[in-house]
DNA sequence: CGCCAGGCAAAAG
DNA sequence: CTTTTGCATGGC
């Protein structure tokens, strides 16, 4: 068991407390570019969403492990612990890093705490179609406009905020084009449209493909408008939980160039790829200076 | 002004 | 089949 639940507490929104024993660092996972709708509050309270699951989370002050969360036992089981990947042992996946790979090492003690989350494919499809050739935060401020123009709006005792709308929640809208038009999309405003459409009709069936190995579920969402290689790879990895799949973006070819010779040093670590990647990323985005 | 950002589809070779 | 080109928008 990776974390331990402990006592419930009276009266509060950050109603039970819990121990995690694996790597687990918020502000880390927030600024691993996998999520678009982290929010961290002035408190270190961080707040994260998946449909319309909402959760603030709060480091305990001088014990590291400990935190504080707003749901009960049975969602933080149901929900959360699957979202955040407790059944996977990082600890223990950093260790098999051999010697050899110097880099990787450096990377995963950077990004030790990181976990790949399992998020919404709809909204994992929608954002990483967004993401091509745009920078974090214009990916992040397309999303909320999404959300502001089309999500429901929840009121919660710390904020308001809006869910990300279902495909139904954007079709059904009358001229939904035109609003989607307002969010900056660019180009991939007909990609969002058509991905919109595609799900609507039931031309791709995102829970269905939960069942289908890695190769079949990369290959359905290459099928789509606007939907290549890396993205097809990102929605695998973030929404079904692929960690033997290693996205490889601008980042990442550079670094295969500059440090690995040109050999792709992800194949090698069969189960665990796409945590890698994660690592190496994370390193990349907090030392830009070095590339 | 130029250059690039978690790439992709379409055109050209 | 492989390589090149155009693409919306914003930040630096």
């Amino acid at each position: 068991m990776l974390f331990a639940l402990m006592h419930q507490m009276d009266g509060r929104q950050l109603e039970m407390l819990i121990r995690i024993e694996d790597d687990f660092d918020l502000k880390k996972i927030a600024d691993s570019g996998q999520c678009f709708r982290v929010r961290e509050f002035d408190d270190g309270t961080f707040r994260f969403v998946t449909g319309d699951n909402i959760l603030y989370i709060k480091s305990q002050p001088g014990k590291s492990n400990e935190y504080e969360v707003s749901c009960d036992e049975e969602t933080w089981i149901g929900i959360w612990t699957s979202y955040f990947d407790f059944e996977r042992d990082y600890s223990l996946i950093r260790s098999s890093i051999p010697n050899s790979d110097n880099y990787m090492l450096n990377a995963a003690e950077c990004g030790k705490g990181i976990r790949i989350l399992k998020q919404d494919p709809w909204e994992m499809l929608i954002s990483f179609i967004i993401s091509q050739r745009k920078a974090i935060p214009a990916i992040k401020a397309s999303i909320e406009m999404i959300c502001e123009r089309f999500g429901k709006e929840i009121k919660t005792e710390y904020e308001s905020l809006y869910l990300f709308p279902t495909p139904e929640e954007i079709a059904k809208t009358p001229d939904f084009e035109n609003l989607l038009s307002e969010c900056k999309l660019g180009y991939r405003l007909k990609y969002i449209i058509e991905a919109v459409k595609n799900v609507y009709y039931k031309e791709i069936d995102l829970e269905g493909l939960k069942k289908n190995d890695s190769m079949t579920l990369l290959e359905a969402f290459k099928g789509l408008y606007g939907v290549g290689e890396k993205v097809a790879n990102c929605i695998a990895l973030f929404a079904y939980g692929r960690c033997e799949l290693a996205p490889v973006d601008t980042w990442i070819k550079k670094v295969i160039e500059g440090i690995y010779d040109g050999v792709n040093p992800f194949t090698k670590y069969t189960d665990s790829a796409g945590i890698m990647q994660q690592y190496i990323f994370y390193y990349a985005q907090t030392h830009k200076q070095e590339f």
